[in-house]
RNA sequence: GCACCCGUAGCUCAGUUGGAUAGAGCGUCAGUUUGCGGUACUGAAGGUCAGAGGUUCGAAUCCUCUCGGGUGUACCA
């Protein structure tokens, strides 16, 4: 791809000492392997019809490009279209499976997603998150960048002060010795009912209010002073570890991993210490007794970064953890990965941050998705206690999985990943366990098996391939929509957008079964030239879906 | 009110740095096929790309407005 680009530039400026940022696309196949429009942009500039400037081109390229290209032709209203020779065909599609164009080659990679609230349940947000972030981690790591996937979650703030709350009503007081009753298995749940029962009363009794206010206060102080010894303090230690572990539980469950995880009670100091100094030089400003940032000059809005009860807001706290990665990290990009819902608080946040720490700012991305919805229509709500839960989506899988015949959690698991990263991140995607675990159709587990099956043709042969030669139209085919691999990685990272290799890996797919429709492999004189092909497409579908985070085994 | 996200076949989605007849899967209908793993392949029907203007040789894609769904909008995360 990158070849045909610069071969086209340097033709186009030979021959019309024009510049231009062209592009070269993938078209339908009927129309070759590459095709270009320069000469549609070149025409009214040059002030020549379309047709003619094209056949000058082609000209020019048909000498430049020698053998490596079979055919050159002008087609419709003036597109180039470039056929490979089977010859250079076969260079790329052999190398397809280990190319990996080098886009983030020695840059430092920070990638923060998932994001869960201590003492909160995780709910298919955050499983969404976690699958489409590791997506995107593995696929710029993939491509060269040093990745470091960090994590960042709320162990202070309201909710934690409404858990507490509740907690303590449970225990009948402050008796941490009376946490050893909740069972070891049961923790998780208790901590959720408790968040249910404490938002409840927030929004149902100003007593009970008064009182969270309060103990959302108390937990500050325990930050603050370091109390470990307290009766409150030890309730409120043993439950945040209970919560880690209920994290890092289901991490474990989905293949995620974390090199570090940034609590908002660590990150809460840097941010009220970088807000702070920042008052000063006028960036932040106090304004009703709490210290805002005002976003209007820039057609954002203002928000609060410091309340005037003088606690930090999330706001703050993520200032902070932008300062703490940068300091730990000294990152050339920083990948932020939320819920759409987060998309303008963000440009708040990071235009803020911009007017002290513009690079800061700069090597920020803040990627955004939508929500998960059930097939059926039914919705998650989040504040009440109806919520789908990360586990009720996996379970969903492994029930419909079950019922379809299968019994096994790499192809549920598979199932949910794919799933969830082959849309296109940005708007809402509905999930449908039944479709998601299905054999057929664009789903995980068919290419799960399509690679299995690719597998046991291979050792069914038992011996190695030939050279890629002489192909046929199916073999040819297939070749073309191999050798297409590289550049969908390179789309994918460039763009953050993972489900193109979701869509690509389908296409493979599909184009594979069309070939194996029409090619026998063992056993036929052509055997050794198709076992390479049927090797390389193997190749390339446990290469991608490791990327989503989807195993790939050779045996189903 | 203002800002942002989203709106493509019955359903789920590709296609969105403007380009060649808008593509898949599921579902429906009709064929072919038992040869390498539970199949798969071929074809048909199905679309005013939410709607209306505009820019352009060319718009699903860019601009404006309207409609619909969602989110955010000062001390939640």
């Amino acid at each position: 791809m990158q070849e045909m680009n610069k071969a086209l530039t340097s033709v186009v400026q030979d021959v019309f000492a024009a510049d231009v940022t062209l592009e070269v696309t993938r078209p339908d196949e009927q129309f070759g392997d590459y095709a270009t429009n320069v000469a549609l942009q070149l025409a009214r500039r040059l002030g020549k019809p379309p047709r003619e400037i094209a056949e000058q081109l082609a000209t020019a390229l048909r000498e430049q490009l020698g053998d490596r290209v079979q055919e050159v032709a002008i087609a419709g209203p003036g597109f180039i279209n470039l056929r490979l020779s089977d010859g250079a065909l076969a260079v790329q599609a052999a190398a397809a499976p280990h190319t990996k164009p080098q886009t983030y080659a020695g840059q430092v990679v920070v990638t923060e997603y998932s994001d869960p609230s201590a003492f909160k349940v995780l709910h298919a947000g955050h499983l969404y998150t976690s699958i489409v972030g590791d997506a995107i981690a593995n696929v710029v790591a993939a491509m060269g960048g040093e990745v470091h996937r960090v994590n960042f979650g709320g162990d202070v703030g309201l909710h934690v002060g409404k858990t507490m709350w509740a907690i303590m009503q449970e225990l009948g007081g402050e008796h941490p010795d009376k946490l050893a009753e909740i069972p070891d298995g049961e923790h998780a749940d208790w901590m959720a009912r408790c968040y249910v029962k404490g938002e409840q009363a927030y929004s149902d009794s100003e007593d009970a209010k008064a009182e969270i206010i309060d103990t959302n206060k108390r937990v500050y102080q325990v930050h603050a002073t370091d109390d470990h010894d307290s009766p409150f303090a030890q309730i409120y230690w043993t439950c945040r570890k209970w919560s880690y572990d209920y994290f890092d539980a289901f991490y474990a469950r989905i293949g995620s991993h974390f090199e570090k995880y940034y609590p908002e009670s660590v990150t809460m100091p840097v941010g009220v210490e970088t807000v702070q100094e920042q008052l000063e030089k006028g960036v932040y400003e106090k304004s009703d007794g709490a210290i805002v940032f005002r976003g209007e000059p820039y057609g954002l809005h203002t928000r609060v970064f410091i309340n005037s009860q003088g606690l930090p807001t999330y706001e703050a706290k993520d200032v902070g953890l932008i300062m703490m990665k940068w300091a730990d990290y000294h990152f050339d990009r920083s990948i932020i990965i939320t819920d759409n819902a987060q998309m303008q608080y963000m440009e708040v946040v990071l235009k803020s941050i911009e007017q002290f720490a513009p690079e800061l700012a700069q090597r920020t991305t803040h990627v955004t998705h939508g929500r998960v919805k059930l097939a059926g229509g039914v919705k998650m709500s989040s504040r009440k206690g109806n919520i789908v839960r990360a586990v009720d989506v996996l379970d969903a899988a492994a029930d419909a999985n079950k019922k379809a015949g299968h019994d096994s959690e790499v192809s549920s698991l598979g199932a949910v990943k794919y799933a969830f990263i082959k849309s296109r991140i940005g708007a809402d995607i509905v999930y449908d366990p039944e479709e998601s675990v299905s054999l057929e159709g664009n789903s995980g587990p068919y290419l799960q098996y399509a690679h299995a099956r690719a597998r046991s043709v291979l050792a069914k042969a038992g011996k190695t391939g030939g050279e890629l030669a002489d192909l046929d139209e199916h073999e040819r085919s297939l070749a073309r929509k191999i050798s297409e691999y590289p550049e969908v990685l390179e789309k994918a990272v460039q763009e953050l957008m993972p489900h193109h290799i979701c869509t690509y890996l389908y296409e493979l797919a599909q184009s594979f079964n069309r070939f194996y429709e029409n090619a026998q492999v063992v056993g036929d004189p052509r055997e050794a030239t198709r076992l390479t092909l049927v090797a390389l497409y193997a190749d390339i579908l446990k290469d991608g879906l490791g990327m989503l985070g989807i195993a790939a085994p050779d045996r189903m």
